[in-house]
Parts: structure tokens; C-alpha cells; sequence
DNA sequence: AATAGTATTGATCAAGCGCTTAATAAGGCG
DNA sequence: CGCCTTATTAAGCGCTTGATCAATACTATT
């Protein structure tokens, strides 16, 4: 409408009218913003726009970022990191504690990471924009957590029950669900989920006649 | 490179350079390819990349609708119609046939309509999208499948564990999550479909006590 | 307070977008 | 065959997009 110029509102999203930033921090604020902006309407969402949230012109953002492509791959890196903790694999193999709360535990802290509308939007829109990122995360996924959850699974199910791959799959993909049900299709989210997951797990671990005690 | 003009590539995706279709018949084969086109790239694929493929000038699709929009709602149309049969909350809640038999049923059924990348995806993009024909399918789906399939899991439970609506949605996520790996995240399909989606149902129904014949 | 360095702006470009319209030609009918 | 309807085209308008770059003005330093 009143588009005359690419001038900023005055200000970013509070009061304060700062400029010049130190470029590190100026940086961080634009991936920040991107990643909620993206997020929100899809990678596809301008520049402009963006700008105009950050309280900044439009060309600033090709200061700190060559391409737009760039600026989104500084996006998925910024969303991804730290997605994954290192010690889970660990965790999730230490035996002296029950498989069941070894899951439970896993799952809760897990959920509380992903279950987040800026991360599964952009994980949603980046694997159907077919980033590599993306199939990297799913295989480290399943090597690095399903692998594993599957061999302690295997241990303990009884002989006549042995648990494949893609029933880990079929475990993770329900509980992912919950998540996707809220964010992506903005579903009501469940009154509780962390006591859905239980009960996931518990189904799980019930068929493989892993003893649940209460 | 070439792109002097709008004009069509001599013809369409075959060899056939007809042209002067009847309008009932060229509007059809416009939404048939954009239910492809915009399941591979997206719902801003733009229309001239559309015109090319189907081997038209771009002009000719604004004749059949009148705006973008209004293509992307035929396209809606076309891909939620008929995807949910009438007549399963019939089936799924008749119980002269095992509860085992009717789920496999329907979720074999269900399955081999969904699981297929111009539905999965284009119901991905809508969704995030915010469109709102996807929150009125999912309710529509809840209210008529999976809530009459809570019912039918109560009525055969052991009286010990009931049935919440969220274990049936969590069984539903988990199947369709198998959908959501092979043509979302591009990863490789199961070996057995079927079967990982059988195995589901009876940890499901084990769970709650449901003895399954083999 | 003057200066230098640089973060930021403002104006602009070329390409691409949805959409419009007048001209064209395909093809059924007499 | 020649006409007439209309499906289709060709050209282009107005706007938005990512990206560029010289000019500007903030801030640290002396």
C-alpha cells in the first residue's frame, strides 16, 4: 500500500531504535528473525518483509548474506544445531536403568526440543523443498538413536517376539505425529503429551513382552 | 535460455500437437497436471512453468480460471475427493468380522490411497499453508474413522486398560508417518508396507488385550 | 572535536510474477 | 467450400522479486 520506500518502520520489533550494530550480533538478529519469518509463511517469504520485521532496509540483508540461498542455509544450520544432544546414544544404551524409563526419558526431553512450531514447520518445509539436511538428519536419526533403541529393545523382548527396524520407525513416527497434528495441521494439542508418549512407549514395549511396572 | 515468448513447445508431455480441446476436457488435463506440477514444486510454482508443460501458453489457464487461486482450489479439489470412502464407517464398525481383519482393511485400503506422493505432499503444503480444507478433513477423519474405531477398541478391550481418542490417533500417526518418510522426506519405502502397517494394528490392539488369531 | 572506518541506507536494475486483451486460427456446420 | 463460433495465442502491463552499489551517517579512536 504505502510501499514508497525500503526505509525501516523506525524500529525492529521493540522500542528501541538502535543501529550499527557489531556485525556478529547484527548477523545473529537476521538468522534469529529468519528463522521465525520462514517458519511462519515458508522459505519462499521476501526479503522485504523480512527486513521490514528486523527494522532494517531490505539491502541490508545482502550484507551479511550473499544470497538468499544463503541466508536459508544459515537458517536450516541455525534450526538443526543442537537438535541431536550427543549423549543419547549413550544414555539410551545404559542398561543399569530400565528400558522403559530410558525411553521415557529420551522422549520427553526429545519431544521438548522438536515439538516447536519454528522447528517442524521448517523441517517440514525444507524436506519438501528436498534439502539434503534434511535425509542427513532422518539417517543420523535412525542410526544413531533407532539403531540403538532397537538392540536394547531386541535384548529384552521375549524370544518369541523380535522387534525390526520399522517397528522403532512405527514408535517414533507416532509420537512425531503429535507434533505435526498441532504444528503443521494446528490441531488442538493434547491435553497431555507427555502421557501420550508414555502410553506409546508402553504399547511398545507391551507387544514385545517387556514388563511394565507401575 | 530460450524463453523469447510464451508460446508452447509445438506440444505437451506426448507427441500429440492437438489443440482446440473442449473446454470440459482442456480444463480437466490443466488441473491433472497442476496436481503434479504443484506436488513437485509447491503451491507457488508459478503458471508459466505449468503453460510449458502442458504444452499451452500461459494466457490459456487464465481463461479456465480466473485467478491462480482459483486453480488451487480445483486442485483441492480434485486430490481430497474420493479420499474418503462413504462407506467405511459402515465396515469399521461391523462386528460380525474380527476387529483385526476390519482395521487391516481399512488401513490397507486407506493406505494405498494415500500413500502417494501428489496426495502426501500436496496435503503437506496445504496444510502448512493453513489451509483450511485440511483441518476439515482431519476432523472429518477423526469424527468418522478414527472415532467410531475408538468405540470398536473399547467394545473388545480387557476392562483393565481403556482406549483414549489419542492412542487411535497415535496409531493412525504412526502409519501415516510411513507415507511422510517416503514421499516428504524422500527416504527409501519399506520392503513390506503391508506388513509394518499389520504389526502396528496388533501392537495397537495387543495392548489392550485383543487376542490376534495368526 | 576532528577523523577514519564501516554499518547502513536509498535508489535502482533486470528478471519473473499474475493477469489482461486484442488478434488469430482451428474446426464443426450449412 | 466458405462461414462463424470460440479455443488459443501473442504481446504486454503493472507489480514484486532478489540483488547491486554509490552515498550516507553512526561510532570508536585519537
Amino acid at each position: 500500500m504505502d510501499g514508497q520506500t525500503d526505509s525501516p518502520a523506525l524500529d525492529g520489533e521493540d522500542g528501541t531504535a538502535r543501529k550499527r550494530l557489531p556485525p556478529a550480533e547484527r548477523r545473529q538478529q537476521i538468522v534469529d528473525e529468519a528463522v521465525r519469518f520462514f517458519a511462519e509463511v515458508g522459505l519462499e517469504g521476501n526479503t522485504r518483509e523480512l527486513a521490514r520485521r528486523l527494522g532494517v532496509t531490505q539491502s541490508l540483508i545482502f550484507n551479511y548474506f550473499a544470497t538468499k540461498e544463503e541466508l536459508i542455509e544459515a537458517v536450516y544450520e541455525k534450526v538443526y544445531i543442537g537438535r541431536l544432544a550427543p549423549d543419547w546414544p549413550e544414555r539410551l544404551t545404559d542398561r543399569s536403568v530400565p528400558l522403559r524409563e530410558r525411553l521415557i526419558a529420551f522422549y520427553t526431553e526429545y519431544s521438548s526440543l522438536i515439538f516447536e512450531r519454528e522447528w517442524m514447520r521448517i523441517f517440514m518445509f525444507s524436506g519438501l523443498a528436498g534439502a539434503s539436511l534434511n535425509q542427513r538428519y532422518l539417517e543420523h536419526l535412525g542410526n544413531v538413536i533407532l539403531l540403538p533403541l532397537l538392540a536394547e529393545t531386541e535384548a529384552v523382548a521375549s524370544s518369541d517376539k523380535s522387534p525390526k527396524m520399522e517397528d522403532v520407525w512405527n514408535l517414533h513416527g507416532g509420537i512425531v505425529y503429535i507434533g505435526i497434528r498441532q504444528h503443521i495441521y494446528r490441531m488442538p494439542e493434547p491435553a497431555k503429551p507427555q502421557e501420550e508418549i508414555a502410553r506409546a512407549i508402553d504399547r511398545f514395549l507391551h507387544y514385545f513382552g517387556i514388563e511394565i511396572e507401575h
